[in-house]
DNA sequence: ACCAATTTGTCCGTATGTATG
DNA sequence: TCATACATACGGACAAATTGG
């Protein structure tokens, strides 16, 4: 028990497999082992922290989640730098646990995309517009309504690249993830959202190429207001919480 | 090798400790266990799923790494729901490797905080009130630039918190992280930087009482302005990388 | 406040499958 | 092809901490 008479906190030993966790993650972090490197072999580690191999083997699993960690095929242990989509993902999965509501996700959104948008048409190159013309290309000739949304986030994806915000590109990815199967159902019950959904695209990519932020945000909100009225559409609740979108998680690799 | 001729897939078994782990998560994400029940102890996972202890171990390290399982001071497991802090101190960390700059996490953050403010303005209770004047109370009260500046995050987390949209609530959270420890140094070099600082929430927090969302939004960009005007005095360089800031991993608890 | 049972943290040794040279 | 290195998985063991009488 605490008591308030005590004098000293008590001393927190953090189990082994947390320290090797720790420590290697440190040297990661302080850039003395960099990417793509190899961290040594388990029997290595093993002798250079002196604890056990299971030890290791723990406190190796604590980073391979995180992502600070990868193997190659042959399973060998490399340093990764953490990827946007396996965060993004791990967001995504907390926001539905909170029971967010689409409301939320679409408020969000909007005040995102608008930005990135803006961005986009500020930083566009000709090689960014050829990718997204490419994008809009594919997206024409999609056959199902899973490559359709597909290629949308990958739209949006490739606008927020463009901006050259990374932080605005990390921060969109999770709603992303979590408006493609709602798309998917607005495609389904609303037919003409595919057109509209494909015009506003060219609008803004034609924005871009003309370095137009004004032009390139205002149709941003154009089509995210056209995904509200779609969704509405759907007779889904926009105050009730989004639902689970399961994704396999990616074998290592 | 891979043959051209060979007729099927080379069949993919994930390691059983992620198996483990996955299965533990799906239990968690379809809802059959919930927020603070108890998973078996290890022993019982071992029993359940057939394979050694230590492999259970391993299993289990990768879902605490990733905020599904928590231990409380008696180690035991309990399933949780990944905080907020712990994403997004992730994400920090993860923007930090990819050597994001001052401009990409400001210019984001101008979009995100405003974005908030604006939301408080409209969503704002009287309790909520309360709680931003009581931050701002104990800001002013603030001996150290070590707890100004983290009253000074907390202020911003309350505001996103009032505008009651936790997707926007997540996704200040990586920068309001890595804006603290050069707001610091913004104190040191710009004496001025402290009250106008405080000002500027003290104006937010009244566009807030008052509904005035276009105030609250005007004033918080007011306020991101001047961060970037006092850390261009800082002679850093604005396009330069955010460097690492390092925080102790939450231990056990 | 003590004791017995439970549970976690750690360690050791060994067997097996797979990748690499 | 074969040997070697390595990751995966297993069994068993013990100490320290925690729980619940």
């Amino acid at each position: 028990m605490q008591e308030s008479s005590d004098k000293f906190e008590r001393i927190l030993v953090a189990p082994a497999y947390q320290q090797v966790a720790e420590a290697i993650e440190r040297e990661i972090m302080e850039g003395r082992i960099s990417e793509g490197e190899r961290l040594g072999t388990e029997a290595e580690l093993v002798r250079q922290f002196g604890v056990n191999r299971s030890t290791v083997r723990e406190g190796i699993r604590l980073l391979e989640q995180s992502g600070l960690i990868r193997r190659d095929q042959s399973r060998r242990l490399y340093v990764s730098i953490p990827r946007y989509n396996r965060l993004a993902s791990r967001v995504s999965r907390a926001l539905v646990l909170h029971q967010i509501t689409f409301r939320e996700l679409w408020e969000a959104s909007m005040v995102i995309e608008t930005a990135t948008a803006e961005g986009a048409a500020a930083n566009a190159t000709a090689d960014d517009i050829r990718e997204l013309e490419d994008n809009i290309a594919r997206m024409e000739q999609a056959k199902s309504r899973e490559t359709f949304t597909e290629l949308d986030n990958e739209f949006h994806a490739l606008i927020a690249k463009v901006s050259k915000n990374r932080v605005l590109e990390l921060a969109r990815e999770p709603a992303g993830l979590l408006f493609k199967p709602t798309l998917q159902i607005i495609l389904q019950k609303v037919p003409i959202a595919r057109s509209r959904n494909l015009e506003a695209h060219r609008k803004i990519v034609q924005a871009c190429r003309k370095k137009d932020t004004k032009g390139a945000a205002l149709w941003m909100r154009r089509h995210m207001l056209d995904w509200k009225l779609g969704f509405e559409k759907t007779g889904q609740q926009f105050d009730g919480p989004v639902e689970l979108v399961r994704q396999r998680p990616d074998r290592n690799r």
